[in-house]
DNA sequence: CGGTTAAGTCATCCAGGGATTACATCAGTT
DNA sequence: AACTGATGTAATCCCTGGATGACTTAACCG
């Protein structure tokens, strides 16, 4: 039998759950292959998140919250660029694109339906803050984000290709444009 | 019994298909949903289409031929913030924003995302040659105009509730900035 | 140690939904 | 009017996958 430990096991499952949410979406993924990636028997996802939609708004809410605190750490517009670039980059496991990703899965359930809504928009007013424009004008950076997470996770080249060093200026342009 | 007319029917089912599948992804839509949408028999999608992926695939050619030649008609540099808002606020169903999402939606055959990676290609490939601009350049604004579509299918506002009036000037300045 | 509880396992159930098939009916042909 | 092929209908099959509950074993504590 395994060694015991619910908070690792949770972990394992939350991990697994979000990769396979972010990719294959809610509908398409199955508890048993999230059980099976995270080495774990499929009835602890009943024990530890109710069922397969608790265990979604779980996942949702991590990745919420993860996001939220990235762009809490005070981060300046000047650095904005750089930042965005980087978490669009990020290769320990692309966990910055699992997240966003997760933000655009819906599962029907209207309480994960608020907190993706939630965040985006918050997403934005955070932008709109950090800068001055309205927000109809930071949510025009937001898309792009998240259509950049899109094509990349995709594999639309060349974009799914490009490094920091190219994303950063071109956001940098599009950021100063309608910020 | 119906009135008979095979294209007719495959058109209905076409159509509901599309609304189905852009709203709720290919995993989460029932065949039998689409064929009661369209007022017709279930059995009919096997027959036209050979199963659900069938439909799925052909649902997804149809939208990129459209997209591709709603670009096609040769649109200037000028003139593409105007169309662009107005397809992004098309009103009659939503018929642009439905081909859009369909381009995000993915049935995991191999055979779909060609047409889905392809399609999204040569958007950006077109818009580069309009520009004169790089392909990841242009790559930028087609990410935009995925993210806003999304964003207003979500109901995010103010983003959703924008109309032309507001659109138009702000996706000039992003084509501006990127092309 | 033995008891208690939390953690993990196993077997099974059951609904949902894609596919298939046999059948009915219509339209055009001769 | 009978024949034929295309169109539409109804019933059924059957597998997949989420949920459940009884059982087993590990950890901790007195």
């Amino acid at each position: 039998m395994r060694r015991r430990d619910s908070a690792a096991t949770k972990q394992l499952l939350l991990d697994a759950a979000r990769r396979r949410f972010a990719t294959d979406g809610y509908a398409a993924t199955f508890i048993r292959d999230i059980a099976t990636d995270a080495g774990v028997n499929v009835a602890l996802i009943a024990r530890y998140f109710g069922n397969k939609e608790g265990l979604f708004r779980a996942c949702l809410a991590g990745s919420a919250d993860e996001l939220e605190r990235s762009v809490a750490e005070d981060v300046t517009l000047e650095q904005l660029a750089a930042v965005m670039a980087r978490h669009l980059t990020d290769a320990r496991n692309g966990q910055y694109q699992t997240r966003i990703m997760m933000l655009l899965r819906s599962s029907g359930d209207p309480r994960a339906e608020e907190i993706r809504i939630g965040t985006l928009h918050s997403f934005a007013e955070r932008l709109a803050a950090l800068s001055g424009a309205p927000v109809l004008d930071a949510q025009f950076v937001l898309a792009a984000t998240l259509g950049l997470t899109i094509l990349r996770s995709a594999g639309v080249t060349p974009l799914a290709d490009a490094d920091q060093d190219e994303l950063t200026p071109r956001l940098q342009r599009l950021i100063t444009a309608m910020l």
